[in-house]
DNA sequence: CACCCTCGATAAGCAACGCTGATACGGTGC
DNA sequence: GCACCGTATCAGCGTTGCTTATCGAGGGTG
């Protein structure tokens, strides 16, 4: 289970061919083929069918495991090669759409700052493999639980702050002029679905505790004005952080009051963070 | 980062020994030397000191990620394997010692089922890399609240079960005819640390929000008798769930009444059960 | 219906890798 | 000072893993 082998085989899975695998690998179809064929053997079954190439149930088992693997490993070899490298000067910042709010913007020192706005499922899995020293992930959960993370590698976190949620409705809907919603009124109704740059569906569903919630337009990117825009023009409800929601102009942004969620906001990183990424920790974890 | 060279780096950092490390993995001293230096090349840095051997700051890092990285890569290898192998008979069943209660007992078949034992933590580890087709695990957790378990690979769990927690007083305890505690009360109490047998002190400083719970005595093992044995002895106090708390001779189950948390029992499994392990999972899931 | 073109499997050749065995080097204990 | 233990290094050799070349099976086209 050499991981080159793995990483040609996700990247046959993923294009569907072994030629173009192997021109996107900077190998030669031969050596594609042949890594297949080792690993088949390897495992003791076929893992891709071929004309038309795709995985078998097999297969498909090991696409589950392949992809954390590679990037645990990547975190790995970055994990380690940061701790060899000279301290680095400019400070890199991951952040979830929806976890930018104002207090992380007041945060921010005045230069040397480079920000990535990334998808949710993104932040740990930059500040793992060295692509920001420090993450800001968010989510929602009961008051004071910590967030569920993916654990691609040992990461510290913090909290960083608690925030009520709204829904945001356009301006005409028939909720817009209540006080408060209640999640299991809006059960039925139509959602946007942003794993990106909104609060997931799953996790709405996880907190219902059921099924419901149909997306009804499905949104990747992560520009919260785009998300925003949408649930204006009424193709369906979005969850979101109540600095996020208030003040998005056609809509109302009515808080969530059942179940009782936050949003919660946490900053992630590797180690103990060095230089200008440790007095940014201390900025954001200071209370206000 | 060949999977090998990790696997002989942590051989190494464990036995502290180039040649100690050769001997147990059938290799000669110069391989052994050969594929650190490999290593220490490819990552850029130095990894362990020779003379002594100790891991350095790099390697300690690269030390916590070899461990979750290698078993992922078992856990990986196990479950495509176990996707052509034959449909296994006979059925094995990992339990931690404190989630072996009643109605897991009166769920297994009659005849052709193993139990394994296991410490909490190898609970999942045993059920991804193939030792056991159905595991149960438990901890300390709000009502409805599921577990954090480590994902060492896609794991499906189901709730298999809530219970009160109890504290396990010697029958002298000055706190022995209480009929509730609050944890608050109990923070600078002794307690017996037992991560294998036990609940972790450390769930309990989660739930609590703070430090305290000093470990009285470490147990490290799996026996539930001997554990309470040592609690009845008056070496410390443990939390367990009800059933397995009271009737111990010599000691009092006092019900822990604040935080509200519940002993929770989980089942899990890799992928879809079939056979004799369908039948058992339905069995433990069917509501009383 | 014959043709070709694409895509994956297979064979041969060659370079690089990774192991072993032998040996050098640097500590430690007697 | 010497023997001993443990790691580093070197030469040699078998194996691995890549490339180039070729074959065979489908699918589309004139």
């Amino acid at each position: 289970m050499d991981p080159h082998l793995l990483r040609t085989y996700v990247t046959v899975a993923r294009l569907a061919s072994f030629s173009e695998a192997a021109r996107e690998l900077g190998y030669t179809q031969s050596a594609v083929s042949q890594h297949i064929a080792a690993l088949e053997q390897d495992l003791g079954a076929p893992l891709l069918t071929r004309r038309p190439v795709a995985p078998t149930a097999a297969g498909e088992r090991l696409l589950e495991h392949a992809g954390p693997l590679l990037l645990r490993l990547d975190a790995a070899r970055a994990d380690v090669a940061r701790m060899a490298a000279a301290p680095e000067h400019g400070l890199t910042l991951a952040v979830a759409p929806t976890a930018l709010g104002p207090r992380v913007v007041a945060a921010l020192p005045a230069a040397g700052v480079t920000l990535k706005v990334l998808a949710r499922e993104e932040v740990p899995a930059a500040v793992a493999t060295g692509g920001a020293d420090l993450g800001l992930v968010d989510g929602l959960a009961a008051p004071s639980d910590p967030l569920r993370l993916p654990d691609v590698a040992p990461l510290t976190t913090h909290g960083a702050g608690e925030e009520p949620v709204c829904v945001l409705l356009p301006a005409s809907h028939p909720l817009a002029r209540r006080t408060g919603l209640r999640l299991g009124d809006l059960v039925d109704a139509r959602w946007l679905d942003a794993p990106g740059a909104g609060l997931p569906l799953a996790h709405l569903r996880a907190a219902h505790g059921g099924a419901g919630f149909r997306p009804a337009l499905r949104y990747e990117g992560t520009d919260l004005c785009a998300l925003t825009a949408l649930a204006a023009a009424g193709h369906g409800l979005v969850l979101l952080p109540r600095a996020a929601a208030v003040g998005v102009p056609g809509t109302a942004a009515v808080p969530l009051v059942a179940p009782r969620l936050v949003h919660r906001t946490e900053l992630v990183h590797t180690g103990s963070p060095r230089g200008a990424a440790a007095a940014v920790v201390d900025k954001l974890l200071e209370r206000p």
